[in-house]
DNA sequence: TTCATTTCTTAAACTAGTTTAAGGGTAGGT
DNA sequence: ACCTACCCTTAAACTAGTTTAAGAAATGAA
């Protein structure tokens, strides 16, 4: 059944009838990714919300030098897509793409807006997702804002502990806003330090 | 009328009819702050979100050396308050300040909750708002691990175009993750560029 | 298995941003 | 008008993080 990981998550949230969960059904799509293969790119308008089944998926930008920045990671049972362009409407300015071979549940725009009228608790479980995100993200501005390259290295371990030896270093690196050059010397240190 | 600015704020959302308003005059409250009074600081559990009427207030994190460092500030017709510990009724580890001499509209946790079961609409209101407050927060993160102290700057000009000239620079120096003397160098810069 | 490509490591020269310190300007209180 | 506290500026020495380049290791395709 592909619904199964989506309906599973919500209701960590709250329970669901039996006619919702057959309403969400009809509204969900399941992809299967390529390493590499990318479902936004810069210019696109990001049309869907995308729940990872299995795999590794980021979302990062590109800067005026051509550069790549990854913003966030999403594994496992985590949601990732462009508030950004989703919202507006507009064309992002973020990627997203698959780190490794992944699947996931798709749900476009206009079913996810069927399915907030038809099942308000969807309004209130994507506050609390958005919020779960935001606090992330919070935490984030922080460590980029006040810590070193180690500090927000450690931090990176606390907040993706499940993804830190799948991700390639470039992919960390990119992350932490740092080279992979200087990740590697920080790991060093880390482990002489022990 | 204490609620005016805040019923206005909402409707800016979606419609609201009289009843509903009724509801939330009783469940909110209006609070003044002289310059640099605390709303929250760290080890409170921040039980309010908080509405700002007029002034600038200012949330911040204090780091292992007390440096204190600015994660956003919120002026006239925005919300602010610590989603972290709001959530897990857990003492948060940042403080919210007023920057200005300020006025706002509070709304305790249990009067939200209240609220939200009986204005459904409010959990879609708050999931846009917190969607938007995410966007805002996503062009932090990017900027922070991407740009230099210049283009970060430029960021923060058009973020907070009406605050920039009511903010000091040490707060501003504080946001962008720099030292005033480093922001006084980079205004020159873009000054003498011009 | 082999070849090609990507990824990781190290070291040295380099650059962006920070720190320190000293002095000048400005606002609010009495 | 005066004083105090705060805010802003400049310049020079300093440090954290980057770049470059070259080789080693791992991975992927044929």
């Amino acid at each position: 059944m592909i619904s199964e990981p989506l309906i599973a998550h919500f209701e960590t949230y709250l329970p669901f009838e039996k006619e919702e969960v057959d309403l969400i059904k009809e509204r969900i799509s399941r992809k299967e990714l390529r390493r590499r293969e990318h479902i936004t790119t810069t210019g696109d308008i990001c049309r869907h919300y995308n729940f990872v089944v299995k795999g590794i998926l980021r979302l990062y930008v590109t800067d005026e030098q051509g550069k790549e920045h990854n913003i966030l990671f999403a594994g496992e049972n985590e949601w990732i897509y462009d508030i950004t362009s989703f919202h507006a409407t507009s064309p992002g300015i973020s990627n997203i793409q698959a780190v490794e071979v992944s699947e996931i549940i798709q749900i476009a725009q206009q079913d996810l807006y069927f399915l907030y009228e038809n099942i308000p608790k969807l309004d209130r479980i994507f506050k609390v997702i958005t919020e779960e995100k935001y606090v992330e993200l919070q935490n984030r501005v922080f460590h980029a804002i006040s810590s070193t390259a180690q500090q927000r290295y450690l931090s990176f371990l606390m907040q993706y502990p499940k993804l830190a030896n799948r991700l390639p270093n470039t992919q960390i690196a990119s992350y932490l806003g740092i080279t992979p050059e200087f990740l590697s010397m920080i790991r060093k240190e880390i482990v002489s330090s022990k």
